[in-house]
DNA sequence: TCTGGGGTCCTTCGTCTG
DNA sequence: TCTGCAGACGAAGGACCC
Protein backbone atom coordinates (compact mmCIF):
# COMPACT_ATOMS: atom_id res chain seq x y z
CA UNK A 1 0.00 0.00 0.00
CA UNK A 2 1.20 3.59 -0.95
CA UNK A 3 1.75 6.10 1.45
CA UNK A 4 -0.09 8.76 0.40
CA UNK A 5 -3.69 9.07 -0.14
CA UNK A 6 -3.95 9.45 -3.84
CA UNK A 7 -6.46 7.14 -4.51
CA UNK A 8 -9.80 8.56 -4.97
CA UNK A 9 -13.52 6.90 -5.12
CA UNK A 10 -16.10 9.00 -6.75
CA UNK A 11 -19.38 8.17 -5.85
CA UNK A 12 -22.45 10.30 -7.19
CA UNK A 13 -25.15 10.56 -4.98
CA UNK A 14 -28.31 8.80 -5.53
CA UNK A 15 -27.30 8.91 -9.30
CA UNK A 16 -30.72 8.34 -10.78
CA UNK A 17 -32.67 9.90 -8.67
CA UNK A 18 -31.16 13.34 -8.72
CA UNK A 19 -30.70 12.76 -12.85
CA UNK A 20 -34.63 12.87 -12.57
CA UNK A 21 -34.91 15.22 -10.11
CA UNK A 22 -32.66 17.71 -12.31
CA UNK A 23 -34.38 16.70 -15.50
CA UNK A 24 -37.61 17.30 -13.43
CA UNK A 25 -37.93 20.64 -11.12
CA UNK A 26 -41.21 19.66 -10.28
CA UNK A 27 -39.30 16.82 -8.65
CA UNK A 28 -36.75 18.62 -6.99
CA UNK A 29 -36.64 18.12 -3.18
CA UNK A 30 -39.48 15.46 -3.35
CA UNK A 31 -39.46 11.87 -2.68
CA UNK A 32 -38.25 9.62 -6.14
CA UNK A 33 -38.04 6.56 -6.27
CA UNK A 34 -36.64 4.91 -10.06
CA UNK A 35 -36.90 1.13 -10.77
CA UNK A 36 -38.77 -1.53 -12.38
CA UNK A 37 -42.63 -0.50 -11.79
CA UNK A 38 -44.04 -4.21 -12.84
CA UNK A 39 -45.41 -6.35 -10.33
CA UNK A 40 -42.11 -7.54 -9.88
CA UNK A 41 -39.80 -4.54 -9.94
CA UNK A 42 -36.99 -3.59 -7.30
CA UNK A 43 -36.25 -0.40 -6.39
CA UNK A 44 -32.71 0.72 -8.64
CA UNK A 45 -32.11 4.07 -7.06
CA UNK A 46 -34.30 6.22 -4.20
CA UNK A 47 -33.58 9.90 -3.94
CA UNK A 48 -32.16 10.75 -0.11
CA UNK A 49 -36.17 12.04 0.59
CA UNK A 50 -37.24 8.52 -0.35
CA UNK A 51 -34.81 7.18 2.22
CA UNK A 52 -36.31 8.93 5.30
CA UNK A 53 -39.46 6.57 4.51
CA UNK A 54 -37.15 3.51 4.39
CA UNK A 55 -37.19 2.62 0.59
CA UNK A 56 -33.53 1.49 -0.22
CA UNK A 57 -32.43 -0.39 -3.71
CA UNK A 58 -33.01 -3.86 -4.00
CA UNK A 59 -36.15 -3.69 -1.90
CA UNK A 60 -39.34 -4.87 -4.29
CA UNK A 61 -41.63 -1.99 -5.45
CA UNK A 62 -44.56 -2.53 -3.82
CA UNK A 63 -42.91 -2.74 -0.47
CA UNK A 64 -41.62 0.57 -1.66
CA UNK A 65 -45.19 1.95 -2.59
CA UNK A 66 -46.68 1.23 0.36
CA UNK A 67 -43.81 3.24 2.55
CA UNK A 68 -43.54 6.10 0.77
CA UNK A 69 -47.12 6.09 -1.20
CA UNK A 70 -46.69 9.35 -2.58
CA UNK A 71 -43.61 9.30 -4.20
CA UNK A 72 -42.82 9.51 -7.86
CA UNK A 73 -41.81 6.44 -9.25
CA UNK A 74 -40.16 6.50 -12.34
CA UNK A 75 -38.79 3.89 -14.82
CA UNK A 76 -34.82 3.94 -15.08
CA UNK A 77 -33.52 6.51 -18.57
CA UNK A 78 -29.84 4.43 -18.86
CA UNK A 79 -29.61 6.23 -22.33
CA UNK A 80 -29.76 9.88 -20.25
CA UNK A 81 -27.69 8.22 -17.00
CA UNK A 82 -24.94 7.09 -19.34
CA UNK A 83 -24.30 10.30 -20.83
CA UNK A 84 -24.17 12.26 -17.84
CA UNK A 85 -21.83 9.36 -16.56
CA UNK A 86 -19.27 10.36 -19.83
CA UNK A 87 -19.37 13.79 -18.41
CA UNK A 88 -18.08 12.51 -15.10
CA UNK A 89 -15.90 10.03 -16.53
CA UNK A 90 -14.21 12.77 -18.68
CA UNK A 91 -13.44 15.04 -15.76
CA UNK A 92 -11.83 12.15 -14.01
CA UNK A 93 -9.66 11.56 -17.25
CA UNK A 94 -8.76 15.21 -16.82
CA UNK A 95 -7.11 14.21 -13.42
CA UNK A 96 -5.05 10.93 -14.05
CA UNK A 97 -5.26 8.01 -17.27
CA UNK A 98 -5.55 5.90 -14.66
CA UNK A 99 -9.37 5.90 -14.24
CA UNK A 100 -11.48 2.55 -13.15
CA UNK A 101 -15.22 3.05 -13.34
CA UNK A 102 -16.96 0.69 -11.83
CA UNK A 103 -20.25 1.30 -12.81
CA UNK A 104 -22.12 4.41 -14.11
CA UNK A 105 -21.75 6.58 -11.35
CA UNK A 106 -18.42 4.95 -9.16
CA UNK A 107 -14.97 5.19 -10.56
CA UNK A 108 -11.58 5.06 -8.68
CA UNK A 109 -8.85 7.40 -9.87
CA UNK A 110 -5.21 6.98 -9.67
CA UNK A 111 -4.12 10.37 -9.02
CA UNK A 112 -0.52 9.33 -8.52
CA UNK A 113 -0.17 8.21 -12.27
CA UNK A 114 -0.21 11.83 -13.80
CA UNK A 115 1.12 13.71 -10.26
CA UNK A 116 -2.56 15.20 -9.80
CA UNK A 117 -1.41 14.80 -6.27
CA UNK A 118 1.26 13.40 -3.89
CA UNK A 119 0.04 13.91 -0.43
CA UNK A 120 -2.89 14.58 1.17
CA UNK A 121 -2.92 18.41 1.09
CA UNK A 122 -2.81 18.14 -2.51
CA UNK A 123 -5.54 15.28 -2.54
CA UNK A 124 -8.09 17.38 -0.65
CA UNK A 125 -7.85 20.44 -3.19
CA UNK A 126 -8.23 17.76 -6.17
CA UNK A 127 -10.74 16.33 -4.63
CA UNK A 128 -12.51 19.55 -3.44
CA UNK A 129 -11.96 21.00 -6.73
CA UNK A 130 -13.86 17.58 -8.99
CA UNK A 131 -16.78 18.09 -7.26
CA UNK A 132 -16.84 21.65 -8.08
CA UNK A 133 -16.31 20.90 -11.64
CA UNK A 134 -19.32 17.72 -11.38
CA UNK A 135 -21.84 20.27 -9.63
CA UNK A 136 -20.60 23.10 -12.70
CA UNK A 137 -21.22 20.28 -15.40
CA UNK A 138 -23.75 18.06 -14.49
CA UNK A 139 -25.62 20.08 -11.56
CA UNK A 140 -24.91 17.29 -9.44
CA UNK A 141 -23.38 16.25 -6.12
CA UNK A 142 -21.12 13.11 -5.77
CA UNK A 143 -19.10 11.98 -2.71
CA UNK A 144 -15.23 11.91 -2.67
CA UNK A 145 -13.22 9.35 -0.84
CA UNK A 146 -9.33 9.60 -0.62
CA UNK A 147 -6.92 6.84 0.87
CA UNK A 148 -4.25 4.95 0.16
CA UNK A 149 -6.01 2.07 -0.89
CA UNK A 150 -9.05 1.03 -3.00
CA UNK A 151 -10.55 -0.32 -0.24
CA UNK A 152 -10.29 2.40 2.04
CA UNK A 153 -11.05 5.42 -0.49
CA UNK A 154 -14.36 3.36 -0.98
CA UNK A 155 -15.07 3.19 2.63
CA UNK A 156 -14.51 6.96 3.04
CA UNK A 157 -16.94 8.17 0.11
CA UNK A 158 -19.56 6.08 1.56
CA UNK A 159 -18.69 7.63 4.87
CA UNK A 160 -18.68 10.82 3.01
CA UNK A 161 -22.27 10.56 1.49
CA UNK A 162 -23.91 12.01 0.71
CA UNK A 163 -22.11 15.53 -1.05
CA UNK A 164 -19.43 15.11 1.10
CA UNK A 165 -15.56 14.61 0.73
CA UNK A 166 -13.72 12.23 3.25
CA UNK A 167 -9.54 11.57 3.51
CA UNK A 168 -8.30 8.99 5.56
CA UNK A 169 -4.61 10.21 6.68
CA UNK A 170 -2.11 7.65 6.37
CA UNK A 171 -1.54 6.00 9.60
CA UNK A 172 -5.24 6.26 11.04
CA UNK A 173 -6.33 2.76 8.70
CA UNK A 174 -6.59 0.20 11.25
CA UNK A 175 -8.08 3.12 14.03
CA UNK A 176 -11.07 3.50 11.76
CA UNK A 177 -11.66 0.36 10.62
CA UNK A 178 -11.48 -1.40 14.10
CA UNK A 179 -14.92 -0.38 15.37
CA UNK A 180 -16.78 -0.50 12.18
CA UNK A 181 -18.77 -3.63 11.38
CA UNK A 182 -17.68 -6.51 9.32
CA UNK A 183 -20.51 -5.44 6.49
CA UNK A 184 -18.28 -2.46 6.05
CA UNK A 185 -16.06 -4.57 3.92
CA UNK A 186 -16.07 -5.54 0.11
CA UNK A 187 -17.07 -8.79 -0.24
CA UNK A 188 -18.51 -9.34 2.92
CA UNK A 189 -22.59 -9.52 2.16
CA UNK A 190 -25.34 -10.83 4.11
CA UNK A 191 -24.21 -15.01 3.97
CA UNK A 192 -20.73 -13.90 5.31
CA UNK A 193 -21.97 -11.29 7.90
CA UNK A 194 -24.41 -14.20 9.20
CA UNK A 195 -21.27 -16.79 9.01
CA UNK A 196 -19.23 -14.57 11.11
CA UNK A 197 -21.46 -13.20 13.30
CA UNK A 198 -22.32 -16.95 14.35
CA UNK A 199 -18.44 -17.49 14.78
CA UNK A 200 -18.70 -14.54 17.18
CA UNK A 201 -16.93 -11.94 14.92
CA UNK A 202 -19.13 -8.94 14.25
CA UNK A 203 -16.62 -6.13 13.45
CA UNK A 204 -13.23 -5.38 11.61
CA UNK A 205 -11.39 -5.48 14.65
CA UNK A 206 -12.81 -9.27 15.89
CA UNK A 207 -12.02 -10.61 12.35
CA UNK A 208 -8.01 -8.90 12.74
CA UNK A 209 -8.18 -10.31 15.76
CA UNK A 210 -9.38 -13.95 14.96
CA UNK A 211 -6.51 -14.42 12.79
CA UNK A 212 -5.70 -15.63 9.62
CA UNK A 213 -5.95 -19.33 10.36
CA UNK A 214 -9.31 -19.04 11.89
CA UNK A 215 -10.55 -16.60 8.98
CA UNK A 216 -9.46 -19.54 6.24
CA UNK A 217 -11.43 -22.53 8.18
CA UNK A 218 -14.07 -20.32 8.60
CA UNK A 219 -14.80 -19.03 5.02
CA UNK A 220 -12.26 -20.74 2.78
CA UNK A 221 -8.77 -19.98 1.23
CA UNK A 222 -9.28 -16.95 -0.79
CA UNK A 223 -12.23 -15.42 1.27
CA UNK A 224 -10.32 -16.18 4.78
CA UNK A 225 -6.75 -14.08 3.04
CA UNK A 226 -8.54 -11.93 1.67
CA UNK A 227 -10.46 -10.78 4.94
CA UNK A 228 -8.21 -11.12 6.93
CA UNK A 229 -5.71 -8.49 4.81
CA UNK A 230 -8.27 -6.15 4.69
CA UNK A 231 -8.81 -6.31 8.00
CA UNK A 232 -5.45 -5.58 8.68
CA UNK A 233 -6.10 -2.26 5.88
CA UNK A 234 -3.82 -4.17 3.31
CA UNK A 235 -5.09 -3.70 0.26
CA UNK A 236 -2.82 -3.33 -2.90
CA UNK A 237 -4.89 -3.58 -5.49
CA UNK A 238 -3.87 -1.20 -8.73
CA UNK A 239 -6.22 1.30 -10.39
CA UNK A 240 -7.24 -1.10 -13.82
CA UNK A 241 -8.01 1.61 -16.61
CA UNK A 242 -8.88 -1.07 -19.06
CA UNK A 243 -10.92 -4.29 -17.97
CA UNK A 244 -12.28 -7.12 -20.56
CA UNK A 245 -15.54 -8.43 -20.17
CA UNK A 246 -15.43 -12.11 -19.56
CA UNK A 247 -19.55 -12.94 -20.30
CA UNK A 248 -22.52 -11.40 -22.05
CA UNK A 249 -25.92 -12.18 -20.90
CA UNK A 250 -29.38 -11.27 -20.75
CA UNK A 251 -32.27 -12.17 -18.83
CA UNK A 252 -35.99 -11.28 -18.21
CA UNK A 253 -37.72 -11.72 -15.36
CA UNK A 254 -42.08 -12.32 -16.37
CA UNK A 255 -44.82 -10.85 -15.03
CA UNK A 256 -46.61 -13.84 -14.65
CA UNK A 257 -45.07 -17.08 -14.74
CA UNK A 258 -44.53 -19.33 -17.74
CA UNK A 259 -46.09 -22.62 -17.44
CA UNK A 260 -46.65 -23.65 -21.32
CA UNK A 261 -43.20 -25.03 -22.64
CA UNK A 262 -43.41 -24.15 -26.00
CA UNK A 263 -43.91 -20.48 -24.73
CA UNK A 264 -40.52 -21.14 -22.39
CA UNK A 265 -39.01 -22.12 -26.22
CA UNK A 266 -40.00 -19.02 -27.74
CA UNK A 267 -38.76 -17.45 -25.15
CA UNK A 268 -35.55 -19.15 -25.13
CA UNK A 269 -34.83 -18.21 -28.54
CA UNK A 270 -35.76 -14.80 -28.05
CA UNK A 271 -33.05 -14.21 -25.77
CA UNK A 272 -30.78 -15.96 -27.53
CA UNK A 273 -31.11 -13.55 -30.07
CA UNK A 274 -30.96 -10.35 -27.51
CA UNK A 275 -27.62 -12.32 -26.69
CA UNK A 276 -25.68 -12.77 -30.14
CA UNK A 277 -27.24 -8.79 -30.67
CA UNK A 278 -25.04 -8.02 -27.42
CA UNK A 279 -22.34 -10.02 -28.44
CA UNK A 280 -22.03 -9.04 -31.85
CA UNK A 281 -22.49 -5.32 -30.99
CA UNK A 282 -19.18 -5.89 -28.79
CA UNK A 283 -17.63 -7.55 -31.56
CA UNK A 284 -17.11 -10.56 -29.39
CA UNK A 285 -17.68 -14.17 -29.69
CA UNK A 286 -18.04 -16.91 -27.11
CA UNK A 287 -17.48 -20.49 -26.24
CA UNK A 288 -20.17 -21.51 -23.44
CA UNK A 289 -23.77 -21.09 -23.66
CA UNK A 290 -25.07 -20.83 -20.23
CA UNK A 291 -29.06 -21.25 -19.94
CA UNK A 292 -30.09 -19.44 -16.63
CA UNK A 293 -33.63 -20.59 -15.33
CA UNK A 294 -35.43 -19.18 -11.92
CA UNK A 295 -38.44 -21.54 -11.26
CA UNK A 296 -41.31 -20.33 -9.42
CA UNK A 297 -40.39 -20.94 -5.96
CA UNK A 298 -37.22 -19.05 -6.66
CA UNK A 299 -34.96 -21.55 -6.87
CA UNK A 300 -32.43 -20.97 -9.67
CA UNK A 301 -30.26 -23.29 -11.94
CA UNK A 302 -28.06 -23.62 -14.60
CA UNK A 303 -27.24 -25.34 -17.52
CA UNK A 304 -24.13 -24.84 -19.67
CA UNK A 305 -22.08 -26.54 -22.42
CA UNK A 306 -18.81 -25.54 -23.91
CA UNK A 307 -18.23 -25.72 -27.81
CA UNK A 308 -15.27 -26.69 -29.36
CA UNK A 309 -14.56 -22.68 -30.55
CA UNK A 310 -16.11 -19.77 -30.22
CA UNK A 311 -19.15 -18.26 -31.85
CA UNK A 312 -21.28 -15.67 -32.35
CA UNK A 313 -23.76 -17.49 -34.98
CA UNK A 314 -27.43 -16.72 -33.71
CA UNK A 315 -28.05 -20.54 -34.85
CA UNK A 316 -25.36 -21.56 -32.71
CA UNK A 317 -26.48 -20.22 -30.11
CA UNK A 318 -29.78 -20.70 -30.19
CA UNK A 319 -29.61 -24.86 -30.71
CA UNK A 320 -27.23 -24.36 -27.98
CA UNK A 321 -29.76 -23.20 -25.32
CA UNK A 322 -32.56 -25.28 -26.41
CA UNK A 323 -30.79 -28.37 -25.97
CA UNK A 324 -29.68 -26.77 -22.72
CA UNK A 325 -33.56 -26.74 -22.17
CA UNK A 326 -34.29 -30.00 -22.68
CA UNK A 327 -32.38 -31.05 -19.61
CA UNK A 328 -34.53 -28.69 -17.59
CA UNK A 329 -37.48 -29.40 -15.65
CA UNK A 330 -40.28 -26.29 -16.10
CA UNK A 331 -43.41 -28.15 -14.54
CA UNK A 332 -44.69 -25.53 -11.96
CA UNK A 333 -43.88 -22.76 -14.11
CA UNK A 334 -41.20 -20.14 -14.57
CA UNK A 335 -40.49 -16.60 -13.43
CA UNK A 336 -37.19 -15.86 -15.15
CA UNK A 337 -35.04 -17.06 -18.06
CA UNK A 338 -31.66 -16.29 -19.11
CA UNK A 339 -29.36 -16.90 -22.09
CA UNK A 340 -25.37 -15.66 -21.47
CA UNK A 341 -22.42 -16.39 -23.36
CA UNK A 342 -18.65 -17.03 -21.57
CA UNK A 343 -15.37 -17.85 -23.16
CA UNK A 344 -15.34 -14.31 -24.79
CA UNK A 345 -12.79 -13.98 -27.42
CA UNK A 346 -12.49 -11.25 -30.35
CA UNK A 347 -12.72 -14.27 -33.66
CA UNK A 348 -14.84 -16.95 -34.15
CA UNK A 349 -14.24 -20.43 -35.18
CA UNK A 350 -17.23 -20.80 -36.99
CA UNK A 351 -15.59 -23.43 -39.41
CA UNK A 352 -14.12 -25.94 -37.19
CA UNK A 353 -17.36 -26.50 -35.62
CA UNK A 354 -18.15 -30.12 -35.76
CA UNK A 355 -21.88 -29.11 -34.68
CA UNK A 356 -22.12 -27.01 -37.72
CA UNK A 357 -20.63 -29.36 -39.91
CA UNK A 358 -22.62 -32.49 -39.30
CA UNK A 359 -25.59 -32.74 -41.08
CA UNK A 360 -27.94 -33.02 -38.30
CA UNK A 361 -31.93 -33.12 -38.75
CA UNK A 362 -32.15 -28.98 -37.84
CA UNK A 363 -29.34 -28.00 -40.45
CA UNK A 364 -31.59 -30.12 -43.23
CA UNK A 365 -34.40 -28.45 -42.36
CA UNK A 366 -32.63 -25.11 -42.21
CA UNK A 367 -31.42 -24.09 -45.02
CA UNK A 368 -34.22 -21.94 -46.08
CA UNK A 369 -34.77 -20.46 -42.65
CA UNK A 370 -30.93 -20.04 -42.25
CA UNK A 371 -31.28 -16.61 -43.51
CA UNK A 372 -34.24 -15.87 -41.47
CA UNK A 373 -32.54 -17.24 -38.27
CA UNK A 374 -29.85 -14.96 -38.49
CA UNK A 375 -31.72 -12.10 -38.05
CA UNK A 376 -32.73 -11.47 -34.47
CA UNK A 377 -36.95 -12.71 -34.00
CA UNK A 378 -39.42 -9.67 -34.49
CA UNK A 379 -39.78 -8.20 -30.59
CA UNK A 380 -43.00 -8.23 -29.63
CA UNK A 381 -45.93 -7.32 -31.88
CA UNK A 382 -46.67 -3.66 -31.79
CA UNK A 383 -49.24 -2.58 -28.95
CA UNK A 384 -52.89 -2.07 -30.07
CA UNK A 385 -52.26 1.31 -27.99
CA UNK A 386 -49.45 3.83 -27.59
CA UNK A 387 -47.36 3.10 -24.93
CA UNK A 388 -46.26 6.11 -22.34
CA UNK A 389 -43.64 4.85 -19.67
CA UNK A 390 -43.88 7.20 -16.75
CA UNK A 391 -41.03 9.88 -16.87
CA UNK A 392 -39.99 9.19 -20.62
CA UNK A 393 -39.67 13.14 -22.49
CA UNK A 394 -42.81 14.13 -24.22
CA UNK A 395 -43.23 16.96 -27.18
CA UNK A 396 -46.62 18.61 -27.38
CA UNK A 397 -47.13 20.52 -30.72
CA UNK A 398 -48.75 23.40 -28.13
CA UNK A 399 -47.32 22.77 -25.07
CA UNK A 400 -44.01 22.39 -25.28
CA UNK A 401 -41.46 19.73 -23.41
CA UNK A 402 -42.58 17.41 -20.72
CA UNK A 403 -42.68 14.15 -19.52
CA UNK A 404 -45.28 11.22 -18.68
CA UNK A 405 -46.64 11.50 -14.99
CA UNK A 406 -49.11 8.78 -15.55
CA UNK A 407 -50.72 6.99 -18.12
CA UNK A 408 -54.02 4.60 -18.02
CA UNK A 409 -57.67 4.32 -19.12
CA UNK A 410 -56.76 5.64 -22.28
CA UNK A 411 -55.54 9.03 -20.64
CA UNK A 412 -51.97 10.39 -20.31
CA UNK A 413 -50.73 13.05 -17.85
CA UNK A 414 -48.18 15.03 -18.72
CA UNK A 415 -45.92 17.43 -16.68
CA UNK A 416 -44.55 20.74 -18.88
CA UNK A 417 -41.26 21.54 -17.80
CA UNK A 418 -37.63 21.07 -18.41
CA UNK A 419 -34.54 20.86 -16.35
CA UNK A 420 -34.26 24.55 -16.34
CA UNK A 421 -37.36 26.00 -16.45
CA UNK A 422 -39.43 26.21 -12.77
CA UNK A 423 -42.08 23.38 -11.86
CA UNK A 424 -44.38 23.29 -14.72
CA UNK A 425 -48.45 22.73 -15.39
CA UNK A 426 -49.69 19.26 -15.40
CA UNK A 427 -52.51 18.50 -18.56
CA UNK A 428 -53.75 15.09 -19.71
CA UNK A 429 -54.58 13.78 -23.13
CA UNK A 430 -55.57 10.91 -24.98
CA UNK A 431 -52.98 8.24 -25.33
CA UNK A 432 -54.04 8.52 -29.38
CA UNK A 433 -53.60 12.51 -29.46
CA UNK A 434 -51.48 13.53 -32.28
CA UNK A 435 -50.06 16.17 -31.21
CA UNK A 436 -48.18 14.24 -28.25
CA UNK A 437 -45.03 12.56 -29.35
CA UNK A 438 -41.99 11.22 -27.54
CA UNK A 439 -38.83 13.39 -27.42
CA UNK A 440 -35.20 13.49 -26.50
CA UNK A 441 -34.00 14.73 -23.03
CA UNK A 442 -32.76 18.00 -22.34
CA UNK A 443 -29.21 18.90 -21.11
CA UNK A 444 -29.33 19.65 -16.96
CA UNK A 445 -27.08 22.59 -17.25
CA UNK A 446 -27.42 25.10 -19.75
CA UNK A 447 -24.05 24.89 -22.20
CA UNK A 448 -23.06 28.86 -21.44
CA UNK A 449 -22.91 27.70 -17.39
CA UNK A 450 -20.57 24.39 -17.89
CA UNK A 451 -17.68 24.73 -16.09
CA UNK A 452 -15.92 27.60 -17.40
CA UNK A 453 -12.36 25.90 -17.30
CA UNK A 454 -10.38 28.03 -14.82
CA UNK A 455 -6.75 28.73 -17.10
CA UNK A 456 -3.90 27.59 -15.76
CA UNK A 457 -5.49 26.14 -12.25
CA UNK A 458 -7.52 22.91 -13.77
CA UNK A 459 -6.94 20.02 -11.93
CA UNK A 460 -4.81 18.45 -15.04
CA UNK A 461 -2.61 21.45 -14.86
CA UNK A 462 -2.47 21.62 -10.74
CA UNK A 463 1.37 20.26 -10.36
CA UNK A 464 3.10 21.27 -13.31
CA UNK A 465 6.58 19.87 -13.14
CA UNK A 466 6.53 20.07 -8.81
CA UNK A 467 7.57 16.94 -8.09
CA UNK A 468 9.81 17.75 -5.37
CA UNK A 469 6.93 17.77 -3.27
CA UNK A 470 6.72 14.20 -3.07
CA UNK A 471 7.43 12.81 0.59
C1' DT B 1 -42.91 -8.75 1.62
C1' DC B 2 -41.54 -11.33 -1.98
C1' DT B 3 -37.50 -10.60 -4.15
C1' DG B 4 -34.29 -6.89 -11.41
C1' DG B 5 -30.48 -7.16 -14.56
C1' DG B 6 -25.79 -7.51 -15.66
C1' DG B 7 -21.81 -8.81 -14.17
C1' DT B 8 -17.36 -11.10 -11.33
C1' DC B 9 -15.12 -14.45 -8.55
C1' DC B 10 -14.83 -18.64 -5.79
C1' DT B 11 -15.75 -23.51 -4.45
C1' DT B 12 -16.81 -28.19 -5.22
C1' DC B 13 -17.06 -32.13 -7.84
C1' DG B 14 -16.45 -35.10 -11.82
C1' DT B 15 -13.84 -36.37 -15.91
C1' DC B 16 -10.00 -36.56 -18.82
C1' DT B 17 -5.14 -36.81 -19.82
C1' DG B 18 -0.27 -37.41 -19.46
C1' DT C 1 0.02 -52.87 -19.33
C1' DC C 2 -1.63 -51.30 -14.95
C1' DT C 3 -1.90 -48.02 -11.16
C1' DG C 4 -1.56 -43.72 -8.85
C1' DC C 5 -1.51 -39.01 -9.08
C1' DA C 6 -1.51 -34.19 -10.35
C1' DG C 7 -3.30 -30.75 -13.11
C1' DA C 8 -6.47 -28.89 -16.47
C1' DC C 9 -10.96 -28.25 -17.67
C1' DG C 10 -15.98 -28.23 -17.55
C1' DA C 11 -20.33 -27.90 -15.05
C1' DA C 12 -23.12 -26.22 -11.39
C1' DG C 13 -24.10 -23.38 -7.69
C1' DG C 14 -23.37 -19.62 -4.38
C1' DA C 15 -21.99 -15.06 -2.79
C1' DC C 16 -21.35 -10.57 -3.85
C1' DC C 17 -21.39 -5.99 -6.26
C1' DC C 18 -23.75 -1.83 -8.38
Amino acid sequence: MRNAPTILHLDMDAFYASVEQASKPSLRGKAVVVGGLGPRGVVATASYEARVFGVHSAMPMAQARRLAPNAAYLVPRFSLYRSVSEQVMALLRELSPLVEPLSLDEAFVDLEAREAAWDAESARRVGTRLRADIRAVTGLTGSVGLAASKMLAKIASEEAKPDGLVLVEPGTERALLGPMPVRTLPGVGPATGDHLRRAGITTVGELAEAGEDELVRLLGKAHGHALYAMALARDDRPVVAEREAKSVSVEDTYDVDIHDRLRVGVEVRRLADRCVGRLRGAGLSGRTIVLKVRRYDFSTLTRSETLRGPTDDPAVIREAAERLLDSVDTTGGVRLLGVGVTGLADYTQEDLFAQAAQPTVADEAAEAPKEAAADPVPERPEPAERQWRAGQDVWHAGWGHGWVQGSGLGRVTVRFETPLSRPGRVRTFGVEDPELEPADPLPLVPDAERLPRAQGDGPASAVPGTVDADP
